[in-house]
DNA sequence: CGGATCGTTGATCAACTTCAACGGTCGTGG
DNA sequence: CCACGACCGTTGAAGTTGATCAACGATCCG
């Protein structure tokens, strides 16, 4: 049982952003709920405020908001060691607009928003983590933003590829093509395409 | 003299974020430096690392970059009361892709990337400031990202007309098109379109 | 006054979408 | 354990949104 919930890469995670001591990182642990999350099951949906942020301990998730017409469109992608919520709901505890599931069986390090606010006043060192990883945040959304504007379909599929290809082989199509702005029948045309020139 | 450079808006920016004294307030003004910055000044430019972030006391700006084609897309607006840089180069000082350009004749407060880090540093609350800045630009840019992904073109311009009209009054048509992700011309005829329209 | 810059307009074009149909696979209930 | 249905990726044809190209007029500024 304990492998399932290995906590060594989570306390990586926060001492490579902060110095800790082993008593501070106990601590700051001690603010997270360990949780399994199963396939399918949601974190967050729309209309209801995100209570919570999650760090992935293991497995994968998938934020996407529904347009007019029905349509999802992916927002954010989470695996192993990466972060997920709806930040714009979190952050100013106001209804989401996202959802946000479970793509695979999966564990998460859960924090609350209130005990978020507690961590971040106890402790001078906690609230830098909290500012270092909204800064980083707030840059990979500016490059995502850049590229999107920028680049065309095909090159932002190319981009995908090589950027996440771990993310790309636990992700279903569909996902994938709603998070690089296009629909699933034009993504598939691309690969196909590629898989031809790749002599 | 001083009207051009009156502080109370940047106090009162500060104030709202975070509850200093005011002797905090003056030690925290010390490590930002009042600017002139004349119209089209450059204050980032690709290649160069971005060195300050910039508060517009009063003035309009505008942060851009160059497509392979020599297109340009604008990534950032920044009039009175926002702050501008090229976030991704600032963080992680690294060489920016962003060119942020003064469009009027502005006056700014920068602080530069190390007297920042004194900053945080210095104070819990300091660092309590930045963060909170920091989490809000997340969530802004996951609200434009949606936008971006889930709107037409048409939708986007009625939705920036609405809410940026301060804004689009200050800054050239090709600007805001190409923060829009569409061309000035097709700009052009969906304000037509929509003139038209307004019986 | 003269040149550069900006917005406009129309004609043509390309990227990407939509719609529809099909085959494979997976998971679930009988 | 099989069979059925749901879901997913694929393919092709036709349609649309928005881009490109080119030319023109207005305005601003030196």
């Amino acid at each position: 049982m304990s492998f399932m919930t290995d906590l060594t890469p989570f306390k990586n995670h926060i001492l490579k952003k902060v110095p800790l001591t082993e008593a501070e990182l106990t601590e700051f642990m001690s603010f997270f709920t360990p949780l399994r999350i199963k396939k399918r099951q949601f974190v967050v949906q729309p209309n209801f405020v995100a209570k919570a942020r999650n760090y992935v301990i293991h497995g994968a998730f998938r934020g996407y908001v529904v347009g007019n017409a029905g349509e999802e469109h992916t927002i954010q992608f989470a695996i192993d060691d990466w972060w997920i919520s709806d930040y714009n709901s979190y952050i100013f505890q106001q209804p989401a607009t996202m959802f946000v599931v479970a793509v695979e069986d999966s564990w998460v390090m859960q924090i609350e928003y209130e005990k978020e606010a507690q961590l971040k006043a106890l402790h001078h060192k906690y609230e830098t983590f909290f500012r270092i990883t909204a800064e980083r945040s707030t840059a990979s959304m500016q490059r995502r933003l850049i590229a999107n504007l920028t680049k065309t379909a095909e090159e932002r599929f190319d981009e995908f590829e090589e950027k996440y290809h771990l993310i790309a082989e636990r992700m279903p199509q569909y996902a994938i093509a709603s998070y690089l702005g296009m629909t699933s029948e034009y993504l598939s045309k691309l690969r196909n395409k590629r898989l031809s020139k790749k002599s």
